[in-house]
DNA sequence: CATATCAATTAGAACGATCTAAATTCGATC
DNA sequence: GATCGAATTTAGATCGTTCTAATTGATATG
């Protein structure tokens, strides 16, 4: 309430109201053991009346320190990303560190605008979801030698920093098994980017397990394709220009499963009955399609929480070889891998 | 490289490395035209050569001003929320702001925490999506009267603080008139919550439109259910417990459309078919579920465009009248309330 | 009573930038 | 060469905190 226009109120304020001075008013803000209880309840009522709030910036300008941690995503409109900068977040707070958010939109120079607008805000450290195309080198530039930072999802080589990672290949060679242990042979890989290291993984698993299987895999049945949904529907048809044609498709992701579902249903193929199919993530909506999506759960959230923890690990125990996570996935069956033309019910089976 | 030990590079250091005054540097860094094109170019060079970056904290505490603003959601896993998100930092990073994050979880105190955390950062502003059942006086006292608040999405009475939001009660409206179209007199509106704003805002439209078509709805045609799909899946049988039963429904959200879909094929009811149903807010799944869902656009990302505009105006022109906005929706027609019993073919029509 | 000990408080210099007001330099002019 | 005005540069205070090193009282000790 009250004149809008007067100026903040400071420490000095305070001191002057309390009769005491500045420096007692700021131990009495750290809880120092060091003034008397009689002391502090007058300050304390004191900052109450006078509606203080605390200045972090000038405290962390005076010792030197950081509370934020900036926090770089590459697409926040894809859900998987989404949940990881909620659990980022989440985590953060918890331990006394506000989030600084920066979206890149996939675009590599808007990552590095970002980044370079972030650091003048001296973050304690960054986690970075790199966009597609990332240049190391000039990461390594923006971000200069004294931040540390944690690399999320796709690898990118270089400098020496931390990364956290799914077990991308273990978990595509997961879904290939699985799909050929249901009876199929002609086994694609649909979707992705081969020049992201995430793509790359995930079809190096899949070769694992077609070649353990003795099934060596036709080139036609390699579809690249942007990882959303609508590139993923456009490409449906990739599948099918020449024989032999697949039975089945292990996805890229999610987003690119649910697509290829859509692209399926246009041209008269019912999804989980004449084709199989597997995606990667387990976003919520999977579980929720028709029919609900086999897929490999990474559980973004508890990444998210579990990059601040590496990152603040970090800034406690400074430095020291950086450090590589891979975190395991695990295969959730549900329907859409139901069967080939060789195929189970499509109904019944209502619980899991 | 090097080491990883030495102190931050300041003004001062630039100064002694080019022999001038900090003073001089500092202009340099605001392309001054006071200061010498030779003297800013030798200047530059250390810069680049030191590797300077700006301490934008320690500007920022001299000049009394502020490059951030603190963005606080309800749910970011929600992709309405997370699209509105990344509209939000894009219009800020646009105009050279930061944004300090902050998630909630719907839980109104750890909203409390949150924006206590956040004021600290001095943001020059706060977009507030605001958590369930969050109390107007409470956040008044964490705001405080200095720093302008936009509120999106959820009303909340009180304090005299700008308001972004949907036109819920026309939109609604237009989905029933729709359902009214095509036939329906059953019509029911099904899942959110009676106490929030917005439900009870797009309850109205619904009435509205009932009321003008001589509909009197029956007290078991309103289901409320927390909006998700998971819930709304739930709630389901809710809808067909007493005759009369409805033949179709307005949603709250599309989150809660796509769980009653599920819910619908669980029963054996085709959704589009046997069943119409509309959602609101035209999440991109909307587009892809089976059958496409009818639905409101807000365009989320524009929102998110607009709050950050709005916030920026506000600290522009500093004080004035508190400002409601509120921003058309637009009726998307799709397959999902395509037809009644009486419906219409289920396949077929590709373009649209 | 002088002095050592302890608890409580404080003055004043930082931190890294900006800003005001004044000082310095440089030609040009008389 | 003195003088003036414009062009450049700078010293030093300042923003709101924290920190170091003292300072102040009070109580206890010899």
């Amino acid at each position: 309430m009250s004149d809008s226009r007067r100026r903040r109120v400071t420490l000095n304020d305070i001191a002057e109201a309390a009769r005491v001075s500045r420096a007692t008013v700021s131990l009495v803000l750290r809880d120092s053991p060091l003034v008397h209880a009689d002391t502090r309840a007058r300050v304390e009522t004191h900052m109450r009346k006078l509606g203080y709030v605390y200045n972090r910036a000038a405290a962390n300008l005076r010792r030197q320190t950081s509370s934020s941690v900036a926090l770089v995503i590459n697409d926040l409109s894809n859900p998987f990303f989404a949940e990881f900068a909620a659990g980022v977040d989440e985590a953060l707070a918890a331990a006394g560190y506000v989030t600084l958010l920066g979206g890149t939109g996939e675009s590599a120079s808007r990552q590095q605008a970002v980044l370079g607008s972030l650091m003048e805000h001296q973050p304690a450290a960054i986690i970075l979801s790199p966009a597609e195309g990332s240049d190391a080198s000039r990461i390594a530039h923006a971000v200069g030698a004294h931040t540390p930072l944690l690399v999320f999802n796709r690898e990118l080589e270089g400098a020496g920093w931390d990364f956290l990672g799914l077990d991308n290949r273990r978990g595509a060679r997961l879904a290939t098994e699985h799909l050929l242990k249901q009876g199929h042979r002609r086994i694609a890989f649909f979707g992705g980017h081969a020049d992201s290291s995430s793509c790359r993984e995930r079809r190096l698993g899949y070769g694992d397990a077609l070649a353990a299987a003795g099934v060596t895999p036709e080139p036609q049945w390699l579809v690249e394709c942007a990882p959303t949904r609508l590139e993923a529907a456009a490409q449906t048809g990739a599948l099918f220009v020449r024989d032999p044609v697949p039975t089945a498709a292990v996805c890229y992701n999610d987003a690119v499963a649910l697509g290829l579902m859509l692209g399926l249903a246009r041209r008269g193929r019912r999804p989980g009955h004449d084709f199989a199919l597997t995606g990667f993530d387990d976003i919520p909506e999977s579980a929720m399609s028709v029919p609900p999506l086999t897929t490999l759960a990474a559980d973004p959230r508890a990444r998210g929480r579990q990059a601040a923890a590496l990152v603040l690990a970090r800034l406690k125990h400074a430095p020291g070889a950086h450090k590589r996570t891979i975190v395991p996935v695990q295969l959730v069956v549900r329907e859409s891998s139901g069967g080939a033309d060789t195929a189970a019910p499509p109904s019944a089976r209502k619980r899991r």
